[in-house]
DNA sequence: CGAGCCGTTGAGGGGATTCAAGCTCAGTGG
DNA sequence: CCACTGAGCTTGAATCCCCTCAACGGCTCG
């Protein structure tokens, strides 16, 4: 919960010094705020902690709030109407979550956390205040908005085409992109696995298996692996050429 | 071209008068703008004709550039790392096509027409320069983007998913949203279906043949059809339980 | 009239799915 | 303590759907 405090203050807000030191800020939406604006908005933003399987909101809903995330990942899934359920996207850190309230539009996907995650819990009407004064936020915005678009066509391009071997080779590749602080990524289940190239888990698990036999990953755990980046980039390269 | 005047006169500028007229006026971009903003913006607007296959950008580009279609079908694909086309969205009567120029960004994806197109060129600043001025035409495209990406998001979800038969069926479903006047929609050519679908050319015609033989679909042309909705409702009815 | 593009159709092969069984591991309760 | 259970992972065997390769026909153009 947020503290409202009761007396002025000349030192800033703590929660407005958290936003100012905050590990994301850089790439997060308010990296584009001055002191000023932190100071505005500190008040209204909690902090969210979500395990792995909980989701965070469902398509449909006309939700009043949006979301940093600060670490971890978050999948975006639907339900197509043959009724399969299809992961359509990824945030990661720093990314933006849930913008399309700011439109007043009910979210369009489900939002589910994959790996245990930090949120910021930011209401749509704040943001809403913020832009009106603020040029430079609008078009960070924007930008997000696009990155999201590309992300999800470059989805569709890379992780969607060619065979089964490749695709989850693309999907480790993109997963290496969230590599974490000690060098491990996180390895979706087999079953996500399906869900985000279209395969079924147990192709998905002979690929998976494969894979370690060939000493392209290992598996310190049941949700992380290490890649052997050179060997992953030989094998893309191998299935690419032909 | 676009016309200068050379002095100044009471009534209205010949384009701007076109564009208040414009027939997609009410779902574009700037269908935000009152009387003022479209003298504004006349002079700089030019009027484009597209034949099929044209390209009108090409991804990696840095443009200055953005076009709202009035008549026709766009696509967007691009090349996969392994070398293949896929096409990853289509634009339709109304839409705002390289909008990522706004951002400074350079076009995401290759554009080209899928059908005789009608576009108005616009020039980014202008753009940007209207936004300072006018709140509802940022939400405007705000809106625009969220649009795109939920396009994409579906496009991965309903056309990548589920057997040949059922996507191709959806292809055509999706496809009666920009029905013609006259009842018949564009019917892409094989090899473009493929691209849409993930398929092979082959696998494509087959589905288009069976189609016809099964009385779901006629072809006046080759590069129209005629849909039998109820039909085809039925058809993915029956797909999607199963 | 031949060349080339596009569409159609067939035959055969291969890769992913389907169906099925067995495995590990964590949690539960006798 | 350990059988019991269920969820997730692995692996095998058979099937099927789509791809590959190939031939052919219609159409437009030079």
């Amino acid at each position: 919960m947020s503290i409202i405090p009761l007396y002025r203050v000349d030192t800033p807000h703590p929660q407005a010094q958290a936003c100012a030191a905050c590990s994301v800020r850089g790439q997060s939406l308010f990296g584009a705020l001055d002191r000023a604006g932190l100071d505005y908005i500190h008040a209204s933003i909690d902090s969210i902690r979500l395990q792995p399987g909980k989701t965070l909101f469902e398509a449909g809903v006309r939700g009043a709030v949006l979301y940093t995330l600060r670490e971890g990942i978050v999948r975006f899934e639907r339900v197509t109407e043959r009724g399969d359920r299809r992961i359509v996207r990824l945030a990661g850190r720093g990314d933006l979550i849930g913008q399309e309230v700011l439109l007043r539009r009910p979210y369009a996907d489900d939002a589910v956390a994959c790996t245990p995650a930090q949120l910021c819990r930011i209401p749509a009407h704040l943001v809403d205040g913020l832009c009106s004064q603020n040029p430079a936020l609008v078009r960070e915005l924007m930008l997000r908005w696009q990155r999201a678009l590309e992300d999800s066509e470059a989805w569709l391009a890379e992780l969607a085409t060619g065979p089964a071997r490749r695709r989850v080779l693309r999907l480790l590749h993109k997963l290496m992109a969230h590599t974490e602080a000690d060098g491990r990524i996180w390895l979706p289940q087999r079953d996500e696995i399906g869900a985000m190239l279209n395969l079924t888990f147990e192709t998905a698990s002979r690929l998976i298996s494969q894979f370690k036999r060939e000493g392209l990953i290992e598996l310190p755990d049941l949700r992380h692996a290490r890649i052997d980046g050179p060997a992953l980039q030989r094998a893309l390269r191998v299935e690419d050429e032909r």
